[in-house]
DNA sequence: GCCGTTTTCGGCCCGACTGTTTTCAGTCG
């Protein structure tokens, strides 16, 4: 059983409980169980039988949970979440889904007019029955239509390259309509998530006013939301949503701090600062005297986001890891990693050429590099099972690797090394012999069929891929495609064993439709003693520009330098492919 | 339900916006 499975139970009887109106600690209680479940770097349902201590040190996890996870692995369900369930219809869970209505809403046409979809909550609504309940009126009536409507058209998250694109235009167009002061996105853009739900900007300037104007403007903004003093929400024309806050200098910092969130790491450390006799909001850092409460408290932070981690006694901790999985503690103990920085990735090891499905000639690739300020490149077209993209056979390989020595020693800039992308086959078996493998600088390996087999069989193939002597690097090793396809069921725990023990390197690959290992698997490779290497999996020249995206992806996943096989210098990393050393 | 440098009982993060209200509840981030 994954951790997702687990966190969903979990999160699922807090909904519940919600709409029941149970107690709303007990119901943060769950929910913070089911947070911390899905971010856990190692498998809970086999710790929970091999070691429950390590689960009971946990802050967050008590008895009471510990018992329901046994419970689950143990019976495969949750008495508990199965007697909520049968208490209410399962579909008002997913009324909690449309933005705007909360638990007490859903419940109120539950019970008054017997709703529990999605369908009947439309119908309602267009019979003009919500109007009359308490509490409601003409326009939430409205809203509820327009919410629905969204729900069906939007059902999901931007991925983090758009997101960015768009937030980069937004500041742009700002800066050139209004003078403003500091302008900067938060969010999870800022910190760098796989996805994006929506975007955060903030911005100080002298005349709030015209700068919350120019935003509503916006010739992108189909909708507006929310127009107040000092914030804004709208609803861009590909369906995103993006806030603009207005803030004075004094409280930048502290509005940056809040808006990047996570929100569990802003919980966690507004505890911290509480404990500390402090107080944090997006206005600042206040000191609070006399146990005062609201209101009170002398400002001591909030111009510059640095100070309030400073003063909290915490190294700076960079947006990319604040999520709440454990960096406030490795920061109160100076132990956060020095994460791996675009600038240190060496060379890319993953692309495609004109012989199979890339866009652009070897020689088109090694000049892009080049430009890159690449030292080196691995020219890593597909093998022959991928017949579609013209997949190269061994005779098409031999003379291709020919084609790769001879740019390469026209181009002294940058060395060009020898590869292929080789599919993993229904068996485990590769799709080229061993003899033209071993005349290889760099083999990837990598599963493009057959997606539907059991997780064991899944996770057989694949050690067997990784047991050949030839294989260095397993490609997007999940198989998902973010917004489109689910990862096939694997034993990843058993897959980054079996790479680190035949000394193979697991793939971030860069691709923004896969990102894939994802930031959680790469804190699990790291801790089990796996290399990485991230890698764009160009198909184009344009492409090589993805490499940032694995290396925010890396950063989630606390990697350092070390740990990502192509910061290396050439002769070290070709110890690495030669299988000579690895790990630190 | 979880937790403990104030606590094993009693508290648990904070503020803005909207729409319905005439002082506030619900929702969101």
């Amino acid at each position: 059983m994954e951790n997702k499975d687990l966190a969903e139970i979990f999160s699922e009887i807090s909904d519940i409980l919600e709409i029941q109106e149970s107690n709303p600690f007990r119901i943060r209680s769950f929910r913070r169980v089911a947070q911390i479940i899905e971010n856990l770097g190692f498998n809970v349902a086999r710790t929970v039988q091999e070691d429950p201590e390590k689960l009971r040190t946990i802050s967050g996890i008590g008895e009471g949970a510990i018992k329901r996870i046994q419970e689950i692995v143990e019976t495969g369900r949750s008495q508990e979440h199965e007697d909520l369930k049968n208490q209410i219809p399962p579909s008002l869970l997913t009324l909690l889904e449309l933005q705007n209505l909360g638990p007490k809403k859903i419940k109120l046409f539950w019970e008054t007019l017997n709703i529990t979809t999605i369908d009947e909550l439309e119908k309602a609504a267009r019979e003009e029955k919500l109007r009359s309940l308490p509490g409601m009126g003409q326009k939430s009536e409205a809203k509820i239509l327009k919410a629905i409507e969204d729900y069906r058209r939007i059902q999901g998250r931007f991925r983090l390259d758009d997101g960015i694109e768009i937030t980069q235009a937004l500041i742009e167009y700002l800066n050139s309509k209004v003078k403003v002061r500091r302008i900067a996105a938060a969010g999870s853009v800022r910190r760098r998530r796989e996805t994006v739900g929506d975007i955060d900007i903030l911005v100080t300037c002298h005349s709030p006013g015209e700068v919350i104007d120019a935003f509503v403007q916006h010739p992108d903004v189909r909708e507006v939301l929310a127009k107040g003093d000092t914030k804004a929400s709208v609803v861009l024309r590909r369906g995103l949503q993006t806030d603009l806050r207005v803030l004075e200098d004094e409280s930048f910092g502290a509005a940056l701090q809040y808006f990047t969130g996570s929100k569990a790491h802003n919980v966690a450390l507004r505890e911290r600062a509480k404990r500390m006799g402090y107080k944090i909001s997006e206005y600042g850092l206040f000191r609070i005297v006399n146990g005062e409460k609201i209101g009170n408290g002398k400002k001591v932070a909030g111009e510059d986001e640095e100070d309030i981690y400073h003063l909290l006694n915490l190294s700076f901790i960079p947006p990319e890891i604040r999520e709440n999985r454990g960096e406030i503690e490795k920061a109160e103990a100076g132990q956060l990693p020095d994460l791996i920085k675009l600038e240190q990735i060496r060379g890319d090891l993953h692309m495609h050429t004109k012989a199979t499905d890339g866009r652009n000639s070897i020689e088109e690739m090694g000049d892009a590099a080049v430009k890159a300020k690449y030292e080196y490149i691995a020219i890593t077209d597909h093998s022959k099972a991928l017949a579609m993209t013209g997949g190269l056979d061994e005779e098409r390989l031999l003379l291709h690797m020919e084609k790769i020595d001879q740019v390469s020693s026209r181009i002294p800039e940058i060395k060009l090394l020898k590869g292929i992308e080789v599919d993993i086959l229904n068996e485990g078996e590769l799709d080229l012999s061993d003899e033209v493998l071993s005349c290889l600088d760099v083999v990837i390996a990598s599963i493009h069929s057959r997606f539907n087999l059991s997780r064991q069989e899944m996770t057989l193939r694949i050690c067997r891929a990784l047991e050949n002597p030839y294989v260095n690097i397993l490609a997007h090793p999940t198989g998902r495609l973010l917004t489109r396809r689910e990862p096939y069921p694997l034993d990843l725990e058993q897959v980054i064993k079996t790479a680190r023990e035949n000394r193979v390197c697991l793939e971030i690959n860069a691709y923004p439709e896969r990102l894939d290992l994802n930031d959680l698997h790469c804190r699990m490779a790291r801790d089990m003693g796996a290399l990485i290497s991230i890698n764009s999996d160009s198909h184009s020249t344009e492409m090589l520009r993805y490499m940032q995206y694995g290396v925010f992806t890396a950063r989630r996943g606390w990697l350092a330098a070390k740990d990502v096989i192509n910061t290396y210098p050439l002769e070290k990393l070709r110890r690495v492919l030669r299988k000579e050393e690895y790990g630190v």
